[in-house]
DNA sequence: ATGAAAGCGCTAACAT
DNA sequence: ATGTTAGCGCTTTCAT
């Protein structure tokens, strides 16, 4: 292997000069530069990163937590794990910019090595960042004690830790607003996911302040199920059992694989969507926008979410002073008609935030909670209305 | 920052002591090595990789380098960027079963400093994992003089180093085959990609060898596009004008892409696929399952790519004297209905690999060129014929 | 503008 | 069974 010393050897210099030469800092006389410079070539010199490192006192590389997957590429169920992926790049995007490294960890879920592993994997970094519920909160806060760590996609009340999470809140009172104001709704029906997901309950509470806003409106029923395709179809079942007499008008569900369940008991007995009930889902992913008819849902900026978390991760490295903040970005309306548009639509209308869905974060644009989103509200049926200022939407699936 | 010196001074030990009983090692007293954990999680003392990594001359970390993606999320053309998530599932698992990690390093197409890039991460891992044609062959060459390279689902031919790649070669023909004696197809337009691309070659090549050894069957027309759905459609309209009088039988894609693009042109032009033109595609991309008619195409394993790749890059290590070899991995045949196999099919055939198609490779079943896959080919049809040991077939999707 | 030298935290001979 | 110590390859003061 060729060293620091072998070049300065070569080159007639000190090792001093070539670091020097080798960080492009001044000092060092245009011939010197020169004569190192060839000697690296020649030598073919590549610094060794860990003695780089240990000297330093900086090993800049972050770690990247992920669960491991062994399901069946392409499973509906699984599809939100390509989330990670998308996360993932966004964070390599981030990290590279820098010129710091991204080292991967997959976890498999109930594994009790698990927290050695992190354990280890803190003596090879100098941040973490880590998907919400990958990791208990207890094992969290041990592993906060080593090293800065950001909790991607986790409750924004969070407050032992950094967290970078979606406006799922503001997504969700956005589509209700939308079965409300644009299509007429009033009768829901909440097919919701287990109680203890942060993000869901960000869901459950945009759809019930929204709800609340507008008399009229209620939630006739819900079906607590476990976020599958599966047990949406049971969701539409029980549906059908118990409000088979007197359908609700709409149905929210937690997420899109369940709302493709419900989609297909409901399809199964006849019931028409959107016409009988407009139906939407949450995530955006990719089955959705092919399903029968397309379904309306919310997209989360998976890679944005990656890229601050890593800007996050890094400036809490430089002030370890800073107490931890959640930041909370903004998410976009995916319409497309299962919640009663026109077939053949697909724009994305980004949702502006509402009142308490950030939290620590600036300039939160802070609409009246009953009105989330006006723009988004109207521009489905028959394009803005009243000049309101909707951005210019495009189309998704190409 | 708690070291090692801590802990071997408030255990009253040495350092050397205390590394031993990291390490699990033998010739330490029970008592001793209480003690020494005891102070160890006391004090929360985890080792410093940098430090570890410099001392043992071993950085247990390898490399894996994929192309930045600025595309936006699921749109069809990427698909295939989705395979490198997978892949690097594959790596991971592999990476971790060895307790060794995994540095992630995404490169961005064009730019001129991507070797720079990867020359200066040489310096941080004991190996590296390429994606084919992610880096000219060139600069691989460079680089394998400073550290041990796999190249994954590059070209079996490849001489100067280790490749870990799917049989393309055997898929193409196992297709070709399938629409030869399952559905009596003869005459056949080929939708082909850019000449260059290694694995483009191989299911050219199986294409023309399983055509030629079927007398009466024959290529009528080609088109080259680049792999996109729009240039499917346009080799589409191509074909229309061209052979619009007799039509070919059936269409053979380079990629599943282009295929979707073909069933778009065909479509538009009322004529009827499977049953006026069988088509099929390669690649397995996720929106092929959801076309009308489902795609039938051939599906690589790319999770075990990865892993493969990374037990190979691991063996090279430890053997730094092996000769690069080429390790071809079996695909599978995916059959749905595109072409000409009843609506509703949906089965994965293991395909066997064709003479030639396996370099280095010990076991190749090397079955007659001429019918690459009696079993697969007769599978869709009415059940495996001649009591062949076709295996029991899965449905593939939930 | 350049050099000398003291670490960085750990491992692994080698010695006891 | 345990301790001593010489590196590993680099960065970075502090001299010159």
């Amino acid at each position: 292997m060729v060293t620091l010393y072998d070049v300065a050897r070569e080159a007639g210099v000190s090792t001093a000069t070539v670091s020097r030469v080798i960080h492009g800092q001044d000092r060092v006389r245009d011939a010197t530069r020169l004569r190192v410079n060839e000697v690296i070539e020649r030598l073919g010199y590549v610094p060794d990163g860990a003695a780089q490192s240990l000297s330093r006192r900086r090993k800049e590389v972050i770690g990247f937590v992920c669960v491991e997957s062994r399901a069946r590429q392409y499973e509906v169920e699984n599809m939100n794990l390509l989330y990670y992926d998308e996360v993932m790049r966004g964070v390599g995007a981030g990290v590279s910019d820098s010129g710091w490294s991204l080292l991967i960890t997959y976890l498999n879920g109930e594994n009790g090595q698990n927290f050695a592993r992190l354990r280890n994997l803190s003596g090879k970094v100098d941040g973490m960042l880590i998907g919400h519920a990958v990791v208990p909160s207890s094992l969290l806060a041990r592993l906060t004690e080593r090293v800065p760590v950001v909790v991607i996609a986790g409750a924004p009340g969070e407050t032992t830790v950094d967290v970078v999470t979606a406006d799922n809140r503001s997504g969700s009172a956005a589509l209700v607003a939308h079965l409300i104001e644009v299509h007429g709704r009033r009768r829901f029906y909440h097919v919701d996911g287990p109680a203890h997901l942060a993000d869901l309950r960000e869901r459950r509470l945009g759809l019930e302040r929204v709800i609340s806003a507008h008399p009229g409106c209620r939630v006739i029923g819900s079906y607590v199920g476990e976020l599958s395709v599966q047990s949406g179809v049971e969701a539409g079942e029980s549906l059908l059992a118990s409000h088979g007499t007197s359908l609700p008008d709409a149905v929210v569900a937690a997420n899109d694989q369940m709302a493709i369940g419900v989609l297909r008991a409901l399809s199964e007995a006849g019931v028409g969507v959107p016409d009988d009930v407009a139906l939407v889902g949450f995530d955006d992913i990719y089955p959705g926008c092919l399903s029968d008819p397309p379904l309306t849902t919310v997209h989360q900026p998976m890679r944005r979410l990656g890229e601050r978390a890593c800007i996050r991760l890094m400036d809490r490295m430089i002030r370890p002073g800073l107490r931890p903040r959640a930041e909370v970005l903004p998410v976009e309306l995916v319409l497309r008609s299962s919640c009663g548009c026109p077939p053949g639509t697909a724009m994305r209308l980004p949702v502006k935030p509402v009142r308490g869905s950030r939290f620590g974060s600036t300039k939160s644009g802070a609409a009246d909670p009953g009105k989330p989103n006006g723009a988004a509200g109207s521009a489905c049926a028959a394009g803005p209305r009243r000049g309101s200022r909707s951005r210019p939407t495009e189309t998704i699936e190409s």
